[in-house]
DNA sequence: AAAACGTGGCC
DNA sequence: TGGCCAAGTTT
């Protein structure tokens, strides 16, 4: 096996060549000429880029950039403005993670992110893989990154056949190994691309890899194989009830969710708790009829049966639970809600 | 330390 | 079509 350093060096060839262009970066000849990417947008894009694919990011990240363009921005924003452009994206904690880390920045570091992995960290909504991912990208610091694609990737790379969780530990030690102290900002970008690009989930490229000499996994003819990962959990069925009101004026009737739990802070339909059963009372007296088609979403951990009411309200209606959003903007809902939304919206144009 | 926490694309 | 998986963090 050829040594680390070597290593590296064929990654930031191959990088230098095939990087993604991503609106938060900036290129490996800009780093080059001494140019870093802006903070801010590094961090926005990491938070955003938590379990969610560049795909689904990229219009989110340019529309918060044209909203909030830097860190003072962001912290002065309404929360609820935040949380329905987030809306869609999913892991809400990491939208109220982002406000109050933008107003710790901001009302408390001066504007300015801290520039080491441990500075980071401390910051709500940063943790290990953030925190070394923003001062190796950001502030050229030589920190090991390892997410999911490293992990991949060195799992390949050492054939590592224990599997996932319990193999984090060696991952984490073989990516550390790896990590050169130049051009850490690249490298880290490199191993990222490389996952993303070549080293796959399902169908690697194998034959083009930068890497595929060294790779135990390629010669062993299981590098689809890897990562191992533990059998995962049945997911189990919650039944529940929503009530989409609407009023003659337009507005609907909807309530803020609480601040933590599922779809914390988020828009929703009144009703009740999600479980075995799907009974709640309606948020106000109203002829309440079934659409006759329900709204099925799956959770990371629970599959979701959401019967449906829908009602016309008057003007004058006093409802015990929720309050009336005049201009609803449907995209400001998170998907389950946006799914009954449009459900319901159907049997709204039935009857008229 | 295991469980909670979203969503969309892919096969 | 249903399970798998993605630039993880928090409690």
């Amino acid at each position: 096996m050829r040594d680390a350093g070597e290593m590296a060096e064929e990654l930031l060839g191959w990088y230098d060549r095939h990087a993604r262009v991503l609106p938060w970066r900036v290129n490996p000849a800009q780093r080059a000429a001494g140019i870093l990417p802006d903070p801010y947008a590094v961090w926005l894009s990491e938070i955003m880029l938590q379990q969610t694919t560049v795909a689904a990011v990229r219009d989110y990240f340019t529309r918060f950039m044209a909203l909030w363009p830097d860190v003072a921005a962001l912290a002065a924003a309404d929360d609820a403005r935040v949380m329905g452009e987030w809306a869609g994206l999913g892991y809400y904690a990491r939208a109220r993670n982002l406000l109050k880390c933008a107003r710790v920045v901001a009302g408390e570091l001066g504007g300015v992110f801290p520039d080491s992995a441990e500075g980071l960290r401390a910051l709500p909504g940063i943790g290990p893989y953030t925190a070394g991912a923003i001062a190796a990208i950001a502030f050229d610091r030589p920190e090991p990154v390892v997410d999911g694609n490293v992990e991949r990737v060195m799992a390949r790379l050492f054939r590592i056949e224990t599997p996932l969780p319990r193999a984090k530990p060696e991952m984490r030690d073989k990516a550390a190994a790896m990590t050169p102290a130049t051009r850490p900002g690249d490298y880290a970008q490199a191993v990222m691309d490389l996952g993303a690009t070549i080293c796959t989930p399902k169908s690697p490229a194998c034959g083009i890899c930068p890497w595929r000499e060294p790779c135990q996994a390629r010669a062993a003819g299981i590098a689809a194989d890897l990562p191992a990962r533990e059998a995962k959990k049945p997911k189990p069925v919650r039944l529940g009830i929503a009530y989409v009101g609407r009023r003659e004026d337009g507005a609907w009737l909807l309530e803020t969710r609480p601040e933590s739990g599922l779809l914390g802070g988020m828009l929703g339909w009144p009703g009740g708790v999600w479980g075995d059963t799907a009974e709640d009372l309606p948020p106000v007296a109203a002829n309440w009829r079934d659409p006759g088609e329900e709204v099925r979403h799956t959770f990371t951990h629970f599959h979701l049966r959401l019967a449906l009411r829908v009602a016309d309200l008057p003007a004058d209606c006093r409802p015990v639970r929720g309050s009336f959003v005049p201009r609803l903007r449907p995209t400001d809902l998170p998907t389950v809600m946006r799914k009954a939304y449009d459900l319901a919206r159907l049997s709204f144009g039935a009857a008229e």
